[in-house]
RNA sequence: GCGCGGUUAGCUCAGUGGUAGAGCACUACCUUGACACGGUAGGGGUCACAGGUUCGAACCCUGUAUCGCGCACCA
């Protein structure tokens, strides 16, 4: 065995740790182990997009991730932990295009086209979508790599196709010209959880508009979008309102475009309950198309529909010469400018309201109406209620609540995204005649086909209600348009052929993610042959899910809804939501804001180990996380404290992982085996309940305070007893004692080492989940790994048992009665109580004193030679008849009194002046 | 507006009915044969506020303040 380095150097450790649990295929998931005996336990990764690297947050997540899997390994589990990636379609589309305009090879998408753009993120993803994985393994996440997966691999594009078009013929999936959240910069509509509501600082216009049966009648309208005015169809007020009921129906003029004809911009005065009459003035200005609340007045009124603005936020000519062509935001002021320039504006006032923002792009969004998919979530309620019931637990509980409201309250989801990167819509489309088509199969088919496929490819093509079908066509509502949608390859071919052309949209990237759980074990949808999957059989539904409750909505509540939709059952069995890493200030750790560190410095500086510790122990469940470098510090220093702590055993020589003689236990030896069954509890308890910062902090008191301080150096008053033994004088210790033989005091220094191999070997177990590599290293290096049997897993720490808590038998056989706890503490407490006088009496550290001790009943005369060494005395004596005479320090504990002649030992006049000057 | 979370030592946080805890920071001493990435001892808290329940409250209840987050069509 070699000799442990002096101080603990992560990285080559690390590296080689790594290498070696992959070469031995350590984290490689096999089904077919799976038994009664051999539960499963798997776990699919968030998958992080691609264009990522990897932050502090990866590192919260991942490490919870893998504490958890290589828990379960230890608890004998067949563990699948699932990584790969995700194509994040907005977000790796503008990295890409952003990077392509840096490097001066566009200026637009539209220079390169849709085919060779796709191609340009394709490279990219190659080239750079590994690194965010590659860097996990520097995190020592034991993934099962070669299950990696993308949400745009072949096999995972076709589930998503066989999914939509699996919605699609259950009439979930519908195209409609809805009010949709549209981003001017990336030009796609979002869905609603894209959008993020701030806080902006604007203003409120006042103005005022002519009522055209009254001339000389004004009512004044307060808006914050004034640009918006040439688009206003109406002007609506309560019905119940009694300062307008008499002008409903009759009609103002609007106030733009101020080119356009008075006559020509006269707009009725309606009566909707939707309007405020607290609000404003009480007078709203109706603006179907480029508000939702207003579409949907102008819905229920049969409101004309003007669109004044473009796709990227400009202005249209509809609104007027004076605005046409500005921005959103100049025309804004433009129109203000107008206004007050026509007399129109009564008023200008500071006004802060809620905006929405484009998540990605970061402005603000526009209402618009356009042509959308929209999915109508399936197995909402069975979702609902796996979380309501309990079946499905989340941590913290209280997300369960924000879950159930938002699945309460749910909306269709747009999911058509006018973006390139992505799937690709499966939906191909061609004019129709206009004719319905006969409500015969073949009828259909022999038209919409034009006879280029024989009957039976046609039927399924289409109609076709047998199992496995893969397309299904339908009609808009005037039978002008065809929709084949299809997930087979063989058909696109086919339909092209035929004259239909395929959306040119692709989907929203969580309409793929939300597949994740399954869809990455090989999913088909067809269920003969997925119940012959043994990966499905053996790893779904999957344990834990580890993830941020910023993605409840986007992923969590849509994989549930996928889970029981195409496997019948729950995704995951439990939801670990984290907190958010913020900085010492408490600001969100962003890119932008550069107060992220970069996690491979903090892994170079102070090992991954130290990392995952520091992180962990910071971040209790369901707090956000106010992140220090300290913390890892804090770590490295930790894993300094146990690499030495193992190198003080490993000083000692002699067997390793001998046999413990019950009849040779000192109460220390018991005390520090009681502690470490207690934290065994403790450790095993906060893992029920997913608090690993708990798991941490228990571990940490046991092996620092109790093992380390405590427990080590009692040791030290027998390792360091004379085995060499010669000189040494008895006279010093108090009592019946003398110096055993040296055959005796080997067997003694046997004991402890034993003791201490057992503690050591539980502690590195225990630790292995949070510290996977030091842990490694030193089961190896203390000759543990050599205890196990060989064909488990090459004796790797990974395999070793997860230490249970000792039974009944166990603390019998060795004595363990809880009573030594409380002796131990009131020996500790004497220890302290005797340091505290020494240092009270200003007696110099390294001065040799000489302690008495009227020691309690229980107090056993054996204990001087610890005393004398843990309190630095020259000697120790325990004598039941001991009588304090003058100038004698004395302190009391719960095992006895202790006394401290200080004569000679300081200068008591200046002592006596001391203490009168701190009476006063 | 509704909902959720926080408010405990200088800082970051544990602590769900029984004598206030940890890490860091601070003070003093110590380089003693595991470790200065260390050891020993110490200072430091009306547990946001106000009521209530209880023999007893940081903890349970009610309300207030304050910070943060989420949801919501208030123009």
């Amino acid at each position: 065995m070699p000799e442990l380095a002096k101080a603990y150097e992560p990285q080559p450790v690390e590296s080689k740790w790594y290498q070696h649990w992959l070469d031995q295929k350590f984290f490689v998931a096999d089904p077919a182990r799976v038994s009664a005996t051999r539960p499963a336990y798997s776990i699919v990764i968030p998958p992080p997009n691609v264009t990522g690297v990897l932050t502090m947050g990866h590192v919260l997540n991942n490490t919870i991730q893998d504490i958890l899997a290589r828990k379960a390994r230890m608890d004998g589990k067949e563990v699948l932990w699932l990584p790969g990636t995700d194509h994040a379609g907005i977000a790796t589309q503008n990295v890409v295009e952003k990077t392509l305009k840096k490097a001066g090879e566009i200026k637009h998408r539209n220079d390169l086209g849709r085919e060779a753009l796709v191609a340009k993120i394709w490279e990219w993803k190659e080239k750079y979508g590994g690194i965010i994985l590659q860097q996990l393994r520097a995190l020592g996440c034991s993934c099962d790599w070669t299950r990696t997966r993308f949400t745009m691999d072949p096999e995972y594009s076709r589930c998503v196709q066989k999914v939509f078009v699996d919605l699609y013929k259950k009439g979930l999936i519908y195209r409609g010209k809805r009010m949709v959240n549209w981003c001017p910069v990336s030009l796609t509509a979002l869905s609603d959880e894209e959008v993020i509501m701030k806080e902006q600082r604007g203003f409120m216009y006042h103005f005022k508009v002519e009522v055209v049966e009254q001339p000389g009648t004004f009512l004044t309208i307060a808006t914050t979008r004034p640009e918006t005015i040439p688009a206003d169809t109406a002007v609506a007020v309560n019905p119940k309102d009694p300062r307008y009921t008499h002008l409903i129906g009759k009609h103002v003029y609007r106030a733009l475009p101020l080119d356009v004809p008075k006559e020509q911009r006269k707009i009725p005065i309606i009566a909707d309950e939707q309007v405020d009459f607290e609000f404003g003035t009480g007078v709203l200005k109706v603006t179907p198309a480029h508000d939702k609340a207003d579409f949907e007045i102008g819905q229920r009124h049969r409101l004309a529909v003007i669109d004044v603005l473009t796709p990227d936020g400009k202005m249209t000519a509809e609104a007027g010469a004076d605005l046409a062509g500005l921005d959103r935001f100049a025309a804004r002021k433009r129109a203000a400018e107008i206004l007050e320039a026509a007399g129109a504006l009564e008023k200008t006032e500071p006004y802060t309201n809620n905006v929405g923002f484009s998540e990605r792009a970061d402005v603000p969004i526009e209402p618009r109406l356009s042509e959308q998919w929209f999915l109508k979530y399936p197995s909402v309620e069975a979702s609902k209620k796996c979380v309501a019931t309990g079946q499905m637990k989340f941590f913290p509980e209280r997300w369960a609540k924000v879950y159930d409201h938002w699945m309460s309250g749910i909306q269709d989801w747009c999911i058509s995204r006018q973006l390139w990167w992505g799937h690709r819509i499966p939906v191909w489309t061609r004019p129709w005649s206009g004719r319905k088509p006969d409500r015969t199969m073949e009828g259909l088919l022999t038209e919409a086909l034009q006879a280029e496929l024989d009957f039976k490819q046609a039927a399924r093509v289409s109609f076709s209600r047998q199992p496995g079908a893969e397309s299904w066509v339908r009609f808009d509502d005037d039978f002008k348009i065809c929709f084949a949608a299809t997930s087979s390859p063989a058909e696109e071919d086919k339909l092209a052929q035929l004259g239909f052309t395929q959306d040119p949209d692709v989907l929203d990237t969580w309409f793929s993610s939300w597949l994740w759980p399954f869809a990455t074990m090989g999913w088909t949808g067809d269920k003969e042959t997925d119940a012959k999957n043994p990966t499905l059989k053996a790893f779904y539904p999957t344990t834990d899910l580890v993830t941020g409750p910023d993605i409840i909505f986007f992923w969590v509540a849509r994989m549930i809804m996928a889970g029981y939709e195409y496997m019948g059952d729950l995704p995951f069995r439990n939801v670990y939501f984290t907190g958010i890493i913020r900085d010492k200030q408490g600001r969100k750790m962003s890119k932008s804001l550069g107060n992220s560190p970069d996690p491979l410095d903090l892994i170079a500086k102070y090992g991954a180990d130290a990392l995952r510790f520091g992180v962990m122990r910071a971040a209790p469940l369901g707090q956000d996380i106010l992140f220090d470098e300290q913390n890892v510090e804090l770590g490295r220093n930790f894993c300094n404290k146990l690499w030495n702590a193992c190198r003080f055993r490993q000083m000692q020589g002699g067997e390793v992982q001998g046999e413990i003689d019950p009849n040779k236990l000192r109460s220390d030896d018991k005390w520090i085996l009681l502690k470490l069954h207690r934290a065994i509890q403790e450790v095993t308890a906060a893992f029920a309940e997913y608090k690993f910062s708990d798991a941490t902090a228990t571990l940490y008191r046991f092996f620092w305070s109790e093992y380390c301080d405590w427990y080590v150096e009692s040791c030290k008053a027998v390792l360091q007893s004379g085995s060499s033994g010669t000189e040494s004088s008895p006279a010093s210790t108090s009592g019946d004692q003398n110096r055993p033989p040296s055959a005796a005091t080997d067997a003694r220094k046997a004991n402890v080492l034993a003791v201490m191999d057992f503690v050591l070997s539980h502690t590195l177990r225990l630790f292995h989940p949070f510290l996977p590599f030091i842990t490694e290293e030193l089961w190896h290096g203390m000759g543990y790994a050599e205890d196990m049997p060989a064909e488990q897993g090459g004796r790797s720490i990974m395999h070793a048992p997860w230490p249970k808590p000792f039974d009944a038998d166990f603390r019998d056989h060795y004595s363990l009665d809880d009573c030594y706890l409380d002796y131990v503490d009131g020996k500790i407490e004497l220890v302290t109580l005797g340091r505290n006088l020494r240092r009270e009496m200003n007696v110099p550290a390294g001065r040799k004193v000489t302690f008495y001790c009227r020691p309690a009943a229980s107090l056993a005369p054996a204990e001087a030679e610890l005393f004398k060494l843990l309190l630095n005395a020259e000697s120790f004596v325990i004598d039941p008849a001991w009588q304090p005479g003058k100038g004698v320090a004395t302190v009391r504990g719960r095992l006895g009194e202790l006394y401290l002649p200080l004569e000679g030992l300081i200068d008591v006049a200046a002592e006596r002046a001391r203490l009168n000057r701190e009476l006063e």
